[in-house]
Parts: structure tokens; sequence; C-alpha cells
RNA sequence: GUCCCGGUAGCUCAGAGGAUAGAGCAUCUGACUUCUAAUCAGAGGGUCGAAGGUUCGAAUCCUUCCCGGGAUACCA
């Protein structure tokens, strides 16, 4: 929502130095007026030089001659080519808070600019369970999606489950040599973290015979572990295992499924804990001999070409890549050979006009190579193609690695911040237990999660540090649900003492002068471009950073102005209006950002 | 070597080429007989990695350099 007389003035700029002539009106988006000045929010003409063809100066005195005639404006101030405007009470809660279903309803793109995206995010491996970095991955792509869908596009989530090569083969291996038939219910764990304590033990025996082999034989003692691989017994098996595996081979295939579905289910119980939903889930052993004949065709029509040991390869150069190989010499696929595969099938099973990919920042080279293949392979679409490159996780000790036990396992760390907000809830009840203590710890402990890894631009590479992170206070997700949590409470002690009708009739919103208030209402227009900012830049932090300054705008109104004991009923009437549109839009903001509220704190 | 991403307060991070560079944490001072103190009010804390350049104006754009991370596979 921009107001009306920011609308209007851009109006008369546009007339007044590009003439009537001009298409559209140039776009104002008022900023924020500084604490230090006086004024509510504040039209930046150095911003507008460019467009208007004039100087700043000249911008700004025509902007104050309007707007000083302005039936809404109450004062306007100029300093340089800035100017800060105070609107009258009547203006600034019309346009915001005094219709919120309003303001919110118009927080979304116009249809000419709303596109299908087909977003693909999480992509687990079926060898272990998920940890902190992949709960990144889930929580930014889980946003993303609702982002996308809060300001009207049409969105379809996708996941490609990794679930076959030679990692899970390692698992599968581990299984058979010191499983001893055990099953999750056998051994009271999730699938997932079962299945991942095979992963690390065929880790550690592997290690052990790399040991023997170097201590037995000097010619190996120069290797590197990856070299020694094969030459091991437990990893030559698990290289028998992947070939066994492709031939069909009963047993294996056996084992195979059954460790997998021990594997997705777990996966399933953190998805849905997380809220996680996805349209439509792609298995990588269906699709991993996808791609293949694309690039025999891409050969074919010479778009592709073959080497003398007969790899298949693209050549990059007018993309400023290396050649890269697409089909082995013994024709067998290579990643990227998937990828094609499962780029096109996407596309064919939704025909979405942009395909996003959430996944980390390590495979930036890798999508780039993807992208130019594509669009060499002649996909009108490719040029929509994006990866979402995220940063990594590290720990105060450094990287997180499966191998030294050093990853901060996803189940684990939902366990221990609901633990820690159940403990939070519990001191300040007195002694009295919520009914819905476990409920509330919930989705306290959740929020507080996501809205920790989505406070970061998803590019930066994330310190997580465990003492620190946790945390319930200062600019955190809670901070945010304890405001709406504040609000609820007001409502029902309206009510109680009031009566349920406490808030009918009109509200005379000119009745909330106080800086405090109209802070708030000021806040409140902003809400609509820091939604489609945040979906412009595929970015929920500017959105995170607003609900914390409305928060915080809530938290010094509510310090300052009592809600149920205001000097008159209309005013109280009007602050109960106030305190439930700010919710609306924390609330909006928040189950954007895929977070619940709790009832109460 | 080349390419990409970082470097802003003690720490973790925000900062559309624009006003005196901000927030949280930590430290210090104050506020619960009060609509919930998971809160509020305030203080201290900065050579925006360095040096040049462009501009009326640079943390932001350009160049060079330094430091950290990642990539540069016929691994996934």
């Amino acid at each position: 929502m921009n107001f009306k007389c920011i609308k209007e003035l851009s109006g008369a700029l546009t007339e007044s130095f590009l003439g009537a002539t001009a298409i559209n009106n140039v776009e104002i988006l008022p900023e924020l007026c500084p604490p230090n000045m006086t004024g509510d929010i504040t039209v930046n003409c150095f911003r507008l030089a460019r467009d208007l063809r004039s100087k700043p100066d000249v911008i700004a005195e025509k902007a104050i001659a309007f707007l000083e005639g302005h039936e809404d404006v109450l004062s306007v101030e100029r300093v340089k080519a800035f100017v800060n405007l105070s609107l009258t009470s009547k203006a600034l809660y019309t346009e915001t808070l005094a219709d919120t279903d309003e303001l919110l309803k118009d927080a979304v793109l116009d249809d000419a600019d709303k596109v299908k995206t087909l977003i693909e995010y999480s992509a687990p491996n079926t060898n272990k369970p998920l940890h902190l970095g992949h709960l990144r991955n889930n929580t930014l792509g889980m946003a993303l999606v609702s982002l996308l869908r809060r300001v009207g596009n049409d969105v379809t989530a996708v996941n490609l489950v990794n679930d076959r090569g030679v990692h899970i083969c390692k698992s599968m291996l581990a299984y058979k040599l010191f499983g001893d038939g055990t099953t999750p219910e056998k051994a009271g764990k999730k699938g997932d973290h079962l299945v991942g304590d095979f992963y690390v033990k065929f880790d550690e025996e592997l290690r052990k015979q790399i040991k023997e082999l170097k201590e037995n034989n000097s010619d190996f003692a120069e290797k590197s572990d990856e070299e020694l691989f094969a030459k091991t017994e437990i990893g030559a098996a698990a290289q028998e295992t992947l070939i066994k595996w492709e031939s069909n081979d009963p047993e294996t295939i056996e084992l195979w499924k059954t460790m997998n579905s021990w594997v997705l289910k777990g996966f399933d119980e953190t998805y849905e804990r997380m809220g996680i939903k996805f349209d439509k889930v792609y298995l990588e052993s269906d699709t991993y001999k996808l791609g293949k004949d694309i690039v025999l065709k891409g050969l074919k029509d010479g778009i592709f070409k073959k080497r003398d040991d007969g790899a298949i390869f693209a050549d990059l150069k007018k993309y400023k890549l290396n050649e890269k190989v697409l089909l082995r010499p013994d024709s067998t696929s290579v990643y990227i050979t998937q990828d094609i595969g499962t780029t096109l099938l996407k596309y064919n099973d939704f025909h979405p006009e942009k395909q996003i990919w959430v996944v980390g920042d390590e495979q930036i080279h890798h999508f780039k190579t993807l992208f130019s293949i594509m669009k060499e392979l002649g996909y009108n679409w490719a040029d929509n193609l994006y990866h979402l490159a995220y940063g990594m996780v590290n720990l105060p000790s450094g990287k997180m690695k499966s191998r030294e036990g050093t990853v901060v396992d996803a189940d684990n760390l939902f366990d221990e911040m609901v633990e820690l907000a159940k403990q939070a809830t519990l001191e300040r009840c007195n002694g009295e237990i919520p009914e819905n203590i476990d409920n509330r710890s919930e989705i306290i402990g959740l929020g507080a999660l996501k809205f920790m890894l989505l406070k970061f631009n998803p590019k930066t590479t994330i310190m997580f540090d465990p003492q620190a992170s946790i945390r319930f206070e200062g600019d955190t997700g809670p901070y945010v649900q304890y405001v709406c949590a504040r609000i609820n409470s007001i409502q029902r002690k309206a009510e109680d003492q009031f009566g349920k009708d406490v808030c009918e009739g009109n509200i005379d919103w000119e009745l909330l002068d106080t800086k405090w208030e109209r802070k708030l209402a000021i806040l409140s227009a902003f809400y609509k471009n820091t939604l489609l900012a945040s979906a412009e830049k595929l970015d929920c932090s500017g959105l995170v950073a607003f609900l914390i300054n409305l928060a915080k705008a809530f938290n010094s109104f509510y310090r300052e102005c009592s809600v149920l004991n205001a000097e008159t009923v209309e005013l109280r009437k009007a602050r109960l209006a106030l305190s439930a549109s700010v919710r609306a839009i924390l609330k909006d903001g928040l189950n954007t950002l895929t977070i619940n509220i709790p009832e109460a704190m």
C-alpha cells in the first residue's frame, strides 16, 4: 500500500518534469523518516533525479509545493533533497491499519508480474539423517515457496531424493556385515538415524582397512584414501553392491528397498514436524537413467562432440566454461547427465516459466554448467533457470563433518530447542502448567530455529554457535510471537471485562495520536513493498527484519500506552483495533516464513 | 593459476550511490503493587580489510593489493 498523497505526487512530478505524454508515472517508494528528523516518511529526491531528468533540489522544491497544499499532509520539511512529510492521522490510518484486510490483500504482484515457478529443495541422501545444513536448505526452500505463493505466484514444490549410488551401498553393506538383523523397531530408533549409524560404521571400518593396507604394503603408504578405497575389502564390496544393485540383484534390491523405506519414513517425520509438503517427490532411482538419450540426440544434432576415446562432451567455450563430459567412454552417465534429464522431466511435468534449485553454494559451478548445456540444447525456457546458492553452516569448532561426529543433528536440535522453550514457559507460569504446553513449546522452539536461519541473507556463510544461537530473547522468532501472544491476552481480557462486543462499532482512528501509535501505522505501510522486495530477491531476511521492527514498535507502544486502562472507551476501542491490526500483519508475515504462533506464551 | 562469495562495534549480522553507518548479543545504568519483564528506557563501543579512482555525495560503483571461504572431476 502506498499513500494516496505519494501516488498523486508521483503523477504531479511526472507530468511536471516529463510532460503529460509520459507513459508511466515515475515510481516513488518513500522511506521511513529517520528518528532525528521530523516527519513520518521521506521522499528521497536524489533518487528521483535520473528518472525525472532534473536536479534533486528542483524536484524537492516541486514536491514541497505540491505536498504543502495536500489535504493528507500535516507538514513538510525539506533537508537538502530529502522531503520529510507528516501525514494527518486520518490519512495515515485510513490507508494502513484501519483496513488491514485490504492492506494484506493488496500485498501481491500485479497479474502481469506473476510467474509460474517450480522450486526444488531439500534433495536429501538416503544414507544418513538430516543435519543442520539440510535444515538451512529446508527452511530456505519452504519459506521461499511460501513467500512466492504469498505474493501471488503459482508455485510447485518438488523434492529429488538421492536414493541410489555408492553412498547408499555403504550403509547397506555395513548393515549386512554388522546389522545383525536389527530394525528401527528393534533398535528403538528413527529409521534414518539407524541407517546413518551404519554409514558411520562403514567409514570406521574403511579407515581401519586403509590403515592396515598402508602398514602392510609400502607401495600404498603414499597413496590417498580415495585411491585405496577399491583396494580395501569393504570398499571393493561396496562397489560390488552397486553393480549388483544396477543389475537388479533381487537380494540387493530387497535390502535397498527395506533400508530406504526406513530412511524415508524418518525423513517424513522430520518434514512433517517442519511443516514441509512437496507437490511431487522424485526418486533418483527412477530418474538416474534420464538424460542419456538427450545427450545422444544432442550428439546426433551436432550440439555435443565425441572424443577419440568415445566420451561425449559439451564444448562450453562461449560460456567461458571448460569442456564437460556428459557420457563416459563406457557410455555411462555422470552426475550432470541426470540433471539434464530431471530438468527436462520437471519442465514436462509442470511447464513452469521458471525453475529454482535451492542448493548449497559449492555447486555454483555445476549449475552454471547445467544451465549452459540446457541453453545449448535449445530450450527456450533455459534462460529462466536459477540456482539459489546458500552458504554453509559452520560451527565455532569449524565445519560440520559427519565422519568426525561434529554434525548437529536436525531432530536432536529440534528436541533441544523445544525443550528449552518448554523450560522457559514453565519458568514464567508460576507452577501452573498450561494444558497445551507441548504444542506451545513446539511452536516456539521451531519458530526460533526457522527465524534464526531466515534472518541471514541466504548467501552468507552462517556461524552457528549453539550457545548463542538457541535464544528466545532479542531479535528472535519468539520475540515476534510474544507480541502476538500479548495482543491475544489483551483481547481476551478486554472481552472478559467489557464483553464480546468490546471492539464493535465505529473506530475513531484519529484518537491514536501518540508517536508510538503512529509509528505502528507508518511501519505497516511498508509491509507490501517488503514482501514484494523479498520475493523479488528470493531472500526472506528483509521480511524478518520488518517483523522485528514492527514487533519492537508494538512493545514500545505497549509500555507507553495502556489499552485496557485507556482514558476513554473510544480510545480503548481504537487501541484494541490497532493491536488487532498489528497482530494480523505479524501473523501474515510469520506464516509467510512458515512460522506458527502460539495462543499464549 | 583462474573464477565465485565474503571482510562493517568485543561477537553474530543488517545496510536501493544519499542525512550524524544500524540491530541483537555481550558490558554498564535504570524500570515489574502495572494490559505477560521471552519486555521496555538509556550509556559506552567504528580507520566499514588497505590504497588509489569515479561522483555534488562511496560501506555501497571501478582498479590494484591483503586476508578468509568455496569452486575449478569421467564424485554426488
